[in-house]
RNA sequence: GCGCCCGUAGCUCAGCUGGAUAGAGCGUCGGCCUUCUAAGCCGAAUGUCCCAGGUUCGAGUCCUGGCGGGCGUGCCA
């Protein structure tokens, strides 16, 4: 932090375990947080897990302890309630701490301090073969959000794009587009063109055993490493997806730090296959190469037909990420219905002897469910129709309703189709990251495009609302602020306080949802404020110190919602 | 069959390392725009935290066993 601007949880932190550790009280198992009645205080300790060492009720141990720390002037009071003991920050020093905090960039509202940390992150990670749909959305927005928060807090971060461009399924891609495939649609509409191809191979399949046959080949042929004719449509058609790919990633401001698909490992597969095998834990199996592990399937290496499986290629991709960035973790954003695939890796890795094994995790989410309407339950994969639905489908229809409502509530607005677009496509990625990951998706489209209560708009709405009292005001105040006029303030302040240790939980659960519940909570807090307190009518030094609180909690909205992935218009 | 995940208000979900009276949004009902954006605010009603045991001073949270749903389960990713 920032030495000029004092860091009152810290503060308190230290008070009460000076306090703590005279009155022989372990600090290792403070638990400190916001009492659930404000009427409490800010900050509250309970004293249950020190009764049983110092042999004494929890109540008495909190009326001790609460005596014990004095007022000071960071701390108001310390009071024993029953088994708790609760503190209240003194509301100048509130306000200065954390408006100081947020406008300044002190850590933990700015930039962390560096850490020598490294985080490999694998997210996105489309098929190439398959065009880009909903279903890819969650990993991309997930992956993408912890990139930024990993980065924010101080880590090394390598977010690399796996890109699924190899693999059994292109002798599929290639056969179909041999057979079917057009120069002319492809360039009209190149992922929809690869779609209905790559979907004519499955239907003609079951007809034609000699398709599979020629598939089959194909990937052979492919994975020859000649540079034949197989290579050569592989080529074009995994550069034509990669440029149609970036069309969302630039809507959705997603960036990588690597663009290195399954292909990348294509040379470094044999090498990968040979140590293992040089660890002496692979056996032959059904004509197959495996690992055996614990309680699982085993880890297949190598297949009866000699190519290889994803399972090789993420164990080479893990190889080259330990060799290379020398990860302190390794995230893979993939669907939940790869855990038992994650779970064969780790425990080859363990098997393999590697130390951070255990780093590796899978960070999985739920699917994303369809409604059919003749079972009339939610289920997997398609929709009634069958078509998958196109991720700039969805990110269209967010747009133009946005549109819609534009023109309904704020006609005059400057510059509509861009703030159209910005409400519409961070309305769609607030709605992926506002539940834990694990839980299904319920693909709404009514849900999805509602723009009040718990929405993205609803939070853009709150820093719009901060802007337009800025721009009013002419900015900030760069004078001195009588912090004291914030003690109405509390509610936003001690959510903005909440700041640092949500993106600490954010890093230690690698879940975005943490951060996107914050600033709900803070847009609420400031919309309910905003409505009690006016802040350009407000006498001169309570309007200072207001427009610096609104200066904060708008600069802080802004980096919240940029760590998800979000935009915040300065108008709406 | 086995493994893993989920089960909290009518619906969608929070609930942090077990701790204070289980909370939001949507929907319902009732208020609030001659003051900085009503995409908003305020209020009301709404609970067998799936069930049964157990551990604990204390369980929505931990353990065991059920029930319901989902995903996965050897050469797709």
């Amino acid at each position: 932090m920032n030495p000029d601007v004092l860091d009152i949880a810290a503060h308190v932190r230290s008070r009460l375990a000076a306090s703590a550790e005279s009155l022989g009280i372990p600090t290792t198992t403070f638990v400190l947080d916001r009492p659930k009645d404000a009427a409490h205080g800010d900050v509250g300790l309970g004293c249950f897990p020190f009764a049983k060492a110092l042999g004494k009720s929890p109540v008495e141990i909190a009326k001790e302890l609460a005596a014990s720390v004095t007022p000071d002037e960071v701390i108001e009071s310390a009071t024993a309630v029953g088994p708790f003991v609760n503190l209240r920050y003194r509301r100048e020093a509130l306000a200065e701490s954390v408006v100081r905090g947020v406008l300044e960039g002190a850590a933990p509202y700015g930039q962390w301090a560096h850490e020598d940390k490294c985080v490999v992150i694998d997210f996105s990670s489309p098929n190439i073969a398959k065009p880009f749909h909903v279903g890819h959305l969650r990993s991309t927005v997930i992956g993408a959000a912890l990139r930024r928060v990993y980065s924010h807090c101080g880590w090394r971060v390598e977010g690399i794009n796996h890109l699924g461009d190899w693999g059994a399924q292109f002798g599929k891609v290639i056969v179909a587009w041999r057979r079917w495939g057009s120069d002319e649609d492809l360039e009209r509409a190149p992922m929809r063109h690869m779609f209905e191809i790559y979907v004519r191979f499955g239907q003609e399949a079951p007809n034609d055993p000699s398709l599979q046959e020629e598939a089959s080949a194909a990937f052979r042929a492919l994975e020859s490493g000649d540079d034949n004719e197989e290579r050569a449509i592989w080529r074009r058609l995994r550069e034509v997806s990669l440029k149609a790919f970036q069309g969302p990633y630039t809507r959705l401001c997603v960036e990588f730090d690597h663009v290195t698909g399954e292909s990348f490992y294509e040379d470094k597969m044999k090498a990968t296959v040979r140590q293992i095998e040089e660890a002496g834990i692979t056996t032959l199996s059904e004509g197959a190469l495996v690992v055996e592990v614990d309680g699982m399937p085993p880890c297949i290496l190598r297949k009866t037909d000699g190519t290889t499986i994803y399972a090789t290629r993420d164990l080479a991709g893990l190889f080259y990420r330990r060799d290379t960035y020398g990860f302190d973790r390794a995230l893979y954003v993939v669907g939940a219905e790869q855990r038992l695939h994650f779970r064969q890796l780790r425990a080859v890795l363990e098997r393999l002897g590697w130390p951070q094994a255990a780093q590796v995790e899978h960070i999985d989410f739920g699917l994303i469910l369809f409604h059919n309407p003749d079972t009339g339950r939610w289920e997997k994969g398609k929709t009634r129709d069958g078509n998958a639905i196109f991720l700039s489908e969805v990110l269209d229809e967010a747009v133009a309703n946005a549109r819609r409502i534009i023109e309904d509530k704020n006609p005059e607005l400057a510059d509509k189709e861009a703030v159209a677009e910005a409400i519409g496509v961070s309305a769609i990625v607030f709605n992926d990251l506002k539940n834990s990951r694990v839980k299904d998706v319920k693909f709404d489209w009514e849900e999805m495009l509602t723009f009040e209560g718990e929405t993205g708009p609803y939070v853009q709405y709150a820093g719009a609302r901060l802007a337009s009292i800025l721009r009013k005001a002419g900015g900030a105040p760069t004078g001195p602020v009588a912090w004291q006029a914030l003690a109405d303030a509390d509610s936003v302040l001690l959510t903005m306080l909440e700041y640092g240790p949500t993106l600490q939980r954010v890093l230690d659960k690698n879940e975005p949802s943490i951060l996107t519940g914050l600033t709900t909570r803070l847009a609420s807090s400031i919309h309910s404020y905003l409505r009690e307190h006016h802040v350009l009518s407000a006498e001169p030094e309570i309007r200072e110190a207001r427009l610096a609180l609104v200066a904060a909690a708008r600069k802080l909205l802004d980096n919240g919602l940029s760590l998800l992935g979000m935009t915040s218009p300065e108008e709406m």
